[in-house]
DNA sequence: GTATATGCAAACAATTTGCACGCCT
DNA sequence: AGGCGTGCAAATTGTTTGCATATAC
């Protein structure tokens, strides 16, 4: 399909590469709004959508909701259980061996993998040390 | 608070446990109803969020729908690209080294990680290898 | 000019919830 | 008897879609 560059398409995109807090489509809606008061929430849908589909952007799935993001290079994501904030982690930030060779033998053909961290954030951490001070 | 022991629960759960194919709310709901033909839908949701707040079951999400495990030892999971169906996986079954303790190190406090797998199961390999005879 | 994109609102799918009644304990 | 659980239907949430109009190319 011939693509147009519509500048709806180009600040939903901009929006989200300025940004690290992997947001949900609500929450681009409600930035683009801004510059873009009439766009509809349908809009914002279908650019993700396209943005997606181009490779420009990644959907993360959060639960039930998505979130985006607009880094795609190789890198992986901490989720934090008390702000539910969502981290970006640097490939070198760990130290990962996985062999799935036993899997193969299986009759498995694994193409990927995704692994996501959970736990307590820095800034969260921070704030549970300052209440232990008081 | 005091749970009581309803048949719609005992069957929800038997039903859970003596499957593998790591089912939705809504397939659940279909099986229960060849014993209990009047049970509804919310009544499988809510007894599916007590038996996981119980610790008998486990919640896996699958894009926007929710799929449900009674096994709740260790193992992880292999996601199927072609027919979409979720396999356990033994953890013997794959080699995993992992060392976070430079996230440690930036403030994260790593409480768990999720890894998923995708690709194509035996049984669609198996298919294509048919098909390849053709 | 023409096909793609938009705004709007309605439709959808998965899940949750309010309510009156039912049935464990 | 008292309160948790149920069935039913309506409500909610996140997302998609049909349609008439607008706009990029």
């Amino acid at each position: 399909m011939q693509r147009r560059n519509t500048s709806q398409r180009k600040i939903i995109y901009d929006i989200l590469k300025s940004t690290d807090v992997h947001p949900t489509a609500d929450w681009i809606y409600e930035k683009v709004r801004k510059y873009i008061p009439n766009i509809s929430l349908g809009t914002v849908y279908r650019n993700l959508k396209v943005l997606k589909e181009e490779g420009y952007i990644l959907e993360i799935s959060d639960g039930k909701q998505s979130r985006f993001d607009a880094r795609t290079d190789d890198h992986l994501h901490f989720k934090c259980d008390l702000c539910n904030n969502v981290y970006d982690i640097e490939p070198s930030d760990i130290n990962l061996q996985l062999d799935t060779s036993s899997l193969e033998k299986k009759g498995f053909k694994v193409c990927r993998y995704d692994i996501e961290f959970y736990g307590i954030c820095r800034k969260c951490n921070k704030e549970r040390e300052v209440e232990k001070d008081n």
